[in-house]
DNA sequence: GCCAACGTTGGC
DNA sequence: GCCAACGTTGGC
């Protein structure tokens, strides 16, 4: 099993909307980046653990720990005129993005701040992706030394 | 294939 | 709202 970091602005999507979801699981779609659709397509497995992140907000850091439900199949909001995620060079016969499906396992009991995580930078997070200077992924993998870490911390 | 212009991300 | 970093686009 592997883990991961999803990242999501949460006033677009985040740990209220997934708690008020439906068994609290929800399709990850709006992927528009091929190195993290590469990783939703391909890498990603059911059963995998995730942490969700909150970034561009007023606490940006890690809130909750989420699980995959569905592996990689195509993202249809690419598919639909009109929606905010529309692509028209995906197709459902050939498409562009994918997505997962994810639950929420639980929330954690405080924020994992982005400060607090860049304050183990130079040691325990060393090599984290999140803390890589410019990082723009929204999917990216977290090592199993990281993951650990990080729920230590708690 | 190069690279300037442009749009987006995301911390602050 | 600002701006640095980065990915994508498109002319050549």
């Amino acid at each position: 099993m592997k883990h991961w970091l999803l990242k999501s602005e949460p006033s677009v999507f985040g740990l209220e909307q997934l708690r008020a979801a439906p068994k609290k699981t929800t399709h990850w779609d709006g992927v528009r980046n091929y190195q993290a659709r590469n990783l939703l397509r391909d890498e990603i497995q059911v059963g995998d653990e995730a942490f969700l992140y909150h970034s561009n907000c007023a606490e940006p850091g890690i809130v909750g720990i989420l699980r995959v439900v569905r592996s990689g199949y195509p993202d249809h909001t690419a598919f639909e005129p009109g929606h905010d995620h529309h692509d028209p060079g995906s197709t459902p016969e050939n498409p562009r993005w994918y997505m997962v499906d994810v639950q929420l396992v639980r929330a954690l009991k405080r924020v994992i701040t982005l400060e607090e995580l860049r304050a183990h930078q130079e040691q325990k997070l060393r090599d984290f992706q999140l803390l890589r200077r410019g990082n723009r992924l929204s999917v990216m993998p977290v090592s199993d030394v990281h993951w650990r870490f990080i729920l230590s911390r708690e």
